[in-house]
DNA sequence: GACTCAGCGGTACAAATGTATTGACGAACA
DNA sequence: TGTTCGTCAATACATTTGTACCGCTGAGTC
């Protein structure tokens, strides 16, 4: 249900946006017209016609003129954006959440092609907020050379695996650093070590 | 394109499927045969028949026989599905990834209805991996007597407005408690504050 | 050479589907 | 009271669309 979208609807309205964001996403595709009148328990296309057309109206959905099944829900549940509500506090602060502020957009990461992941075993980079378990969504580095330093990597070093760790250059050597005093740097030779890809998220599920 | 995917295809398929694969990501819905057709150059609808049924038979596509443009790409894509590789080092142990192990379902979590998100504000969780602007997800709770204790919720106190915490249960009160010892706890009546909602998972994107 | 199979063209057809039209009913409103 | 507007029924229609059928070709295989 859409929050701080353009108009409001009516009660009937808002039943058949409801029922389609329901149906598409369990279906991933969007119904006939005639699923939506027998659903909504009608008799006739009219109706859902009518509907539809002021949902379009009101900028709630949109659909290819003369296409079967190509009705997209707008706004909301573009993908499965999921509302923002605010921020939380820090130890005790103040802040209450009305409305929504913004959308976490996942879709952009998660259609992003060749991106991979990868399960986090250890606690090498715990300063850095990645916990053992986490998983790391990478991008592949196609080109080293053109990483920015502390950039954190997933890179290949012969003798010892795959290592997430901060990314730097040193003269000729790279400098791979946990964030965890812990560990010692890693300094190999530039050509001794495959960059995998580098860090674009973290997710952490509980 | 899928790793690790059942059985091969032919020239002819693989691209008939690149290009679901492309047309759907950026339309959302499926193309009609008539369109695949006219995209891969073609002046009869039987060879894409063909095609497709055996994108089906070797398990890489389905569809709702009869319904227009109900077609679904399986194994990768749905959804966005990430391929998990392998594990990553801790301080520096070995572990290489040849082929995918999992992978990586957001769409569950997405797709849950009611979830909200919620931008950290300060390092008061710091010692539970979650940093100052991170987005956690968080599904909405209804009855907060059924919570677990030490679950992270957030919740709505008095005076304090929101706050993300450990919640412990304490005789008649309510504990909230900090992941960082450099704040205290925070001591209220169960009926004084409204937990919102408890920690699903947590976002950080780079 | 005979056989199999994926691919292609051409055509046909029935079903699925979006859309238009007409008329009626009831609620909100001036 | 009269008007407007959203909703519904019933029907009709033109496309869109999936599917079936027939025949041909070329590559690979036995």
């Amino acid at each position: 249900m859409p929050a701080g979208s353009p108009e409001p609807l009516t009660t009937a309205q808002q039943e058949l946006y409801d029922w389609l964001s329901e149906y598409i996403g369990e279906h991933r595709h969007s119904p006939s017209i005639r699923q939506m009148m027998e659903a909504m328990g009608l008799r006739s296309p009219a109706p859902i016609q009518s509907r539809l057309r002021h949902l379009q109206q009101k900028g709630w959905i949109t659909w290819k003129e003369g296409q079967a099944r190509t009705l997209q829900l707008l706004g909301d549940a573009l993908g499965g954006g999921i509302p923002v509500l605010g921020a939380v506090a820090a130890g005790g602060l103040v802040e209450t959440f009305d409305d929504v502020e913004e959308r976490l957009e996942l879709e952009p990461v998660l259609t992003t092609r060749g991106l991979f992941a990868l399960t986090v075993n250890g606690d090498s980079m715990v300063d850095a907020h990645i916990a053992d378990g986490d998983v790391v969504l990478m991008e592949p580095v196609k080109e080293p050379s053109r990483l920015r330093e502390g950039t954190i990597v997933s890179a290949l070093v012969p003798g010892s695996g795959t290592t997430l760790k901060h990314f730097h250059r040193d003269g000729r050597q790279v400098r791979l650093e946990a964030a965890n005093p812990a560990y010692e740097p890693i300094l190999v030779d530039a050509d001794q070590v495959a960059i995998q890809g580098k860090l674009v998220a973290v997710w952490r599920q509980v």
